[in-house]
DNA sequence: AGCACGCCGACT
DNA sequence: GTCGGCGTGCTC
């Protein structure tokens, strides 16, 4: 028998499986999905691998090697999971083993231990410099000791005599918890007399039989028995001596604790929009199609209900439901809200849990105890089986794309897994992407629209600030007098603000601040980012750059500042204007803590501060009924975003806080200052208006032949020399040249935004096409040819439908 | 990635 | 004449 392995050895030439053999006390428990530890390469080096194919044919041309040994008995990951992978890794140009390590928790993924070991014991003494080393032990893990110069020569004089080898080990680190665990032997009767002729000063015993006689048949963590009947262990040990129990060990699930129990909950009562579309989707769960809705509805028409019963409905007919929120959305209050309502059958995976926790629900879900998966980007890989529905909530979120490798979007993995399993998939979002909604448009997805708020609260009125304005009056340009009013009259009031600085795009462009002009590209109509150093302007995009320009070159004034500030500044200016205020400051810096974003928000919540300052994180998914008043304080940072969705990403932004203030009984106030307060993103998100904002954007999108018409591929290439990396960026854009087919643009090459990263300069080459019949098949190639670039020391990365442009 | 093979420069 | 530097090719 033979198996085809995809090995750990994450590198274009081996990208493919490799053929072994598999030893007959192997045959009977193999399968594909396994990991197995084979030997690889000239030394025989052990890696870890994957069992993707059985065979029996022994037509092999080569002599092959024995598989050393089976790292799982059962498979980690399913046909349809294998198949997933192969489809992804060829899609996204991506190795095939960085996806398959990508589709389990990590401490799957193996560790390698490099180690000596001693061969010829008396030769190795010889050598007085390794006496310390080697003296005591046969084998030394290379990582654990740190050798001076001679030993290393001493060491590599062995190794050449054949005295010491080196030897590598393989190391899986799933470990799952075993716990020693206890079950009663006797029936609750004969239970009952034990504990009648029980010495009457033997407490702890008649404690553990009274637990055991209403004690079921099974075996329970013997932990759990302590903290109910607080017997010792040496009453443990007696009652096993006596044969009234027996105890073994046992796994026990880490599970994420919660600080408070969770309260169970029940379907709300849907309203006649919110039923509609529950009934449509809900017709579709259990047929033999896949069908995708997009679920388009504003902040607060309850989409998070619709999810929960329609998840409810697959259960019921005996299926799964997977459901992805966007990572600072999963909050303990979502987890708490979902876990309310299908309890013990949730698993929860999100970056918060530790590797054994992570670990531990995963395995929940291999083995089929977990019907309903939560999670974040990479939850969309849960080894779920039967899937019913699939629902991706705020399904514009950028962090569904992975951005390093290996690289995918989790909602073409959802397209993928729904189509596999025939289940429904929703995306659903107040301001879905121009991809998802145009596909609605074009009657793909179906299209559902939530047009009216759940809990009948009106919109909160938005207002502008013209920040020139502001500048001109010798204002501040962090906060205008009428946001300074705003929080004064919150303060007195006794109610909240939110303040959000949008950090995106910061302190990289230039910025008149007499007519607020920003200098832009003649060729993409993107800003231009300000490179300091080489005192230039460039287009990241296509690669167009001008010198910083001495004046206005719109209005002829000498005043183009560079523009930006942080939240620290932010929160210093702001506690100086408002001394008595109490600040809650909440960006990466104070949220970097496990559970810091949880406790500052609890603060919040609590009403023990009266502002809380912060980075986009603050606009996702919360809701404080005290708070009527939203300030964004720079909202165009976003729109200079060298990217062409800046301004879906700036409206979908300032829509999102927009539905954020007042959402009880007191009516809400957004205050958002703005450079270009004529700007469409701006004034659609004033007017809550996505249709709007959907129609202009579409039109600019066609015109620059941008997605959703036009794909987008983006290529990377990096090297040390600056010139060399130009250089191979230029051969490969001439290599790619006769493939690009029809109505497809090459833009560029062009460097990189930061010019040096880690030490390597960057190149970049966007690809602007429709039909990739001829295209992505080069594209293939130019992984496998890769090899070539190696050799130069350059690197090579594809990026297809890329999300930033950086 | 890591290892062997191989072809040129500074040594015993 | 050899040890060892790194550039190159290959891993079932």
């Amino acid at each position: 028998m033979e198996a085809q392995i995809v090995v750990d050895v994450p590198t274009m030439q081996t990208n493919q499986p490799y053929t072994y053999h598999v030893a007959e006390r192997f045959e009977t428990v193999i399968e594909p999905g396994m990991r197995v530890i084979v030997p690889f390469g000239r030394g025989n080096r052990q890696v870890q691998g994957f069992v993707i194919r059985l065979m029996d044919d022994d037509s092999h041309q080569h002599e092959l090697k024995d598989i050393t040994d089976l790292v799982d008995l059962d498979a980690v990951l399913t046909d349809e999971l294998l198949i997933l992978a192969d489809w992804l890794a060829k899609r996204n140009f991506a190795f095939s083993i960085s996806i398959l390590q990508a589709m389990l928790p990590n401490v799957m993924r193996a560790k390698y231990h490099k180690t000596m070991q001693v061969v010829d014991r008396k030769r190795v003494m010889a050598e007085p410099d390794l006496l310390t080393i080697f003296n005591d032990f046969d084998e030394v893990d290379e990582e654990q000791v740190s050798l001076s110069k001679e030993q290393l020569t001493g060491i590599h004089k062995l190794l050449k005599q054949g005295a010491l080898k080196i030897g590598y080990q393989v190391q899986n680190r799933a470990r799952a918890k075993r716990v020693l665990a206890v079950k009663p032997l006797k029936t609750p009767k004969e239970l009952a007399q034990l504990r009648q002729i029980l010495r009457p000063n033997a407490r702890q015993q008649a404690c553990l039989l009274t637990y055991l006689m209403q004690a079921k048949d099974e075996f329970v963590p013997q932990h759990l028995v302590v903290e109910q009947t607080g017997v010792s262990q040496a009453t443990f040990k007696a009652a096993q001596a006596h044969g009234w129990i027996d105890r073994q060990m046992m796994e026990e699930y880490r599970l994420p604790k919660l600080t408070t129990p969770i309260e169970t909950t029940r379907p709300l009562v849907l309203n006649q929009q919110q039923q509609a579309a529950y009934d449509q989707l809900s017709g579709t769960l259990g047929t033999t199609t896949s069908d995708t809705f997009l679920l388009e509805g504003i902040t607060g028409s309850g989409k998070t209900e619709i999810y929960l019963q329609v998840m409810a409905k697959a259960i019921e007919q005996g299926q799964t439901a997977m459901m992805l929120v966007p990572e600072i959305t999963l909050t303990p209050q979502m987890v708490r809200r979902v876990k309310g309502r299908f309890g013990q059958t949730v698993a929860v995976l999100h970056s918060g849990l530790s590797d054994g926790e992570r670990y531990d629900e995963w395995r929940r879900v291999k083995r089929g105890e977990a019907k309903v998966v939560v999670g974040a980007r990479s939850a969309v890989f849960a080894p779920l089986t039967n899937i019913g529905v699939i629902i991706i909530d705020e399904e514009h979120d950028a962090s569904y794309k992975q951005e390093d490798n290996p690289r995918y979007h989790a909602r073409d993995v959802a397209r993928w897994r729904a189509d596999w399993h025939h289940a429904t998939l929703i995306l659903g979002s107040a301001t879905p992407s121009l991809e998802s909604r145009a596909r609605a448009q074009k009657g793909i997805y179906q299209l559902l629209q939530l047009t009216e708020r759940a809990l009948t609260s009106s919109l909160p009125s938005v207002s502008i600030v013209d920040m020139r304005t502001t500048i001109k009056n010798g204002g501040d340009d962090l906060f205008s007098p009428e946001l300074l009013a705003g929080i004064q009259e919150r303060l007195t009031k006794q109610e909240q603000s939110v303040l959000m600085l949008n950090r995106r795009g910061y302190a990289n462009y230039l910025n008149c601040q007499a007519c607020g002009y920003k200098p832009t590209c003649v060729n993409c109509d993107l800003v231009l980012t300000l490179h300091a150093a080489q005192h230039e302007l460039v287009c990241h995009y296509c690669g167009y750059h001008i010198p910083v320009p001495p004046v206005c070159p719109n209005c002829g004034a000498p005043r183009l500042r560079p523009f930006g500030t942080g939240t620290e500044k932010a929160e210093e200016r702001l506690q100086a204007l408002f001394p008595d205020a109490r600040i809650l400051r909440m960006d990466f810096d104070t949220t970097r803590k496990k559970g810091a974003v949880d406790k500052l928000l609890t603060t919040f919540g609590k009403g023990q501060a009266d502002i809380l300052l912060g980075t986009q994180m603050i606009a996702k998914g919360l809701d404080f009924p005290a708070v009527t008043l939203v300030g964004v304080l720079n909202a165009d940072t976003s729109l200079a975003l060298p990217d062409f969705r800046a301004a879906e990403r700036t409206f979908q932004l300032l829509a999102q806080v927009a539905g954020r203030a007042g959402r009880a009984d007191k009516p809400g106030q957004v205050i958002i200052q703005t450079f270009n307060p004529d700007h469409y993103a701006i004034q659609y998100a004033k007017h809550h208006d996505y249709e709007g904002f959907y129609q202009q954007e579409m039109q600019l999108r066609h015109t620059w032949q941008y997605s959703p018409f036009f794909f987008t591929i983006q290529l990377k290439i990096g090297h040390e020399k600056q010139a060399e990396a130009a250089k191979i960026a230029y051969q490969l854009a001439d290599w790619l040249k006769p493939y690009l087919g029809p109505q497809t643009v090459m833009l560029g090459p062009s460097a990189g935004s930061v010019a040096r990263l880690k030490n390597k300069y960057y190149f970049r080459i966007v690809i602007k096409y429709r039909d990739g019949k001829t295209l992505l098949p080069a594209l293939s190639e130019l992984m496998q040819t890769g090899q070539e670039l190696q050799r130069q020391h350059a690197t090579l990365t594809i990026d297809r439908d890329p999300m930033t442009f950086v």
